[in-house]
DNA sequence: AACTATTAATAAAT
DNA sequence: TATTTATTAATAGTT
């Protein structure tokens, strides 16, 4: 009548299974979020992307805030190199994060009809073949050489305790 | 030896108990963040700040990524064009569509290195996201009147759950 | 969506 | 700060 065993910790492929435990998770998760910033006083932002791309939020000042509190920070000490212009031409792949965040932005505001649509969509494709290809390259220089890999799945890491 | 009865939902305000408790649900839910991300394949984002100003973060991707995508998704409805990622004038569709082959051109090309790759995939994250929305949109300008055409305002995130 | 057998989280004590 | 333990809380599987 419940699971006999602890919970394995992978991914989760029956898709019926997986959707109900994905949703009482989910509530579960934000709950201690909210909770947790109620019992501390802290200042809490919590982003989820389901795979199918749905968003689910909860912030106890508001996203946005925190994360501009993030960037003030230091955001983790990390992206040393970013205001500044390496500009090269079209090769520059800021400049084409930056183009391509428009263009979602754009086709999400408003009035994208069905053409659009259809050209949104020939690009994806072009677009995942190009991640593909890119891919392969890297595994097969990563064999011959030692490089790191792109993003890994980290786990949380740890930082010291409050003085308060 | 342990709690007499449930946890009373306020700030804590002992001092001594309340930093060890702290630590404890802190950890709590970073784990259960974590676990997340990982059971169902979704992207995560935690961001606390403690009363004294100390940063704890977990993402799955990276923060700035969750954000960036967090914010072409639309923010929450709101904001549509106001943050960081995109902000000019992206109101006229033809000249979108010459920005898209651009973009596809690009990156079709060759020669995109590891770097790129990176790039590439947080791109993808964002196209895929507006294409998802243009074909809900699309969907629901079908049934109401039965033809093409220019649809109204909907909020960004009604894609349903479950994808394998 | 509600129920229940279990595991998981955690508050207090050590 | 780490371990232990008594309890509550979360949740997987069922109905």
């Amino acid at each position: 009548m419940a699971r006999r065993g602890p919970v394995e910790l992978r991914r989760i492929e029956d898709r019926t299974s997986r959707q109900v435990r994905f949703s009482k998770r989910r509530l579960g998760l934000f709950k201690k979020a909210f909770e947790f910033g109620l019992l501390y006083d802290a200042e809490v932002a919590l982003l989820v992307f389901s795979p199918a791309g749905r968003l689910y939020e909860y912030a106890s000042s508001s996203i946005e805030d925190t994360y501009d509190r993030y960037q003030a920070f230091g955001g983790a000490g990390k992206n040393l190199n970013e205001g500044g212009a390496s500009t090269n031409n079209v090769k520059d792949p800021s400049n084409m994060q930056s183009r391509l965040k428009e263009i979602a932005s754009w086709s999400l505001q408003n009035n994208a009809d069905d053409a659009d649509a259809n050209e949104l969509e020939k690009l994806e494709k072009l677009l995942t073949d190009a991640l593909e290809n890119i891919k392969s390259k890297k595994m097969l220089a990563q064999r011959n050489s030692g490089a790191s890999g792109g993003n890994s799945t980290i786990s949380p890491r740890e930082q010291e305790e409050g003085r308060s």
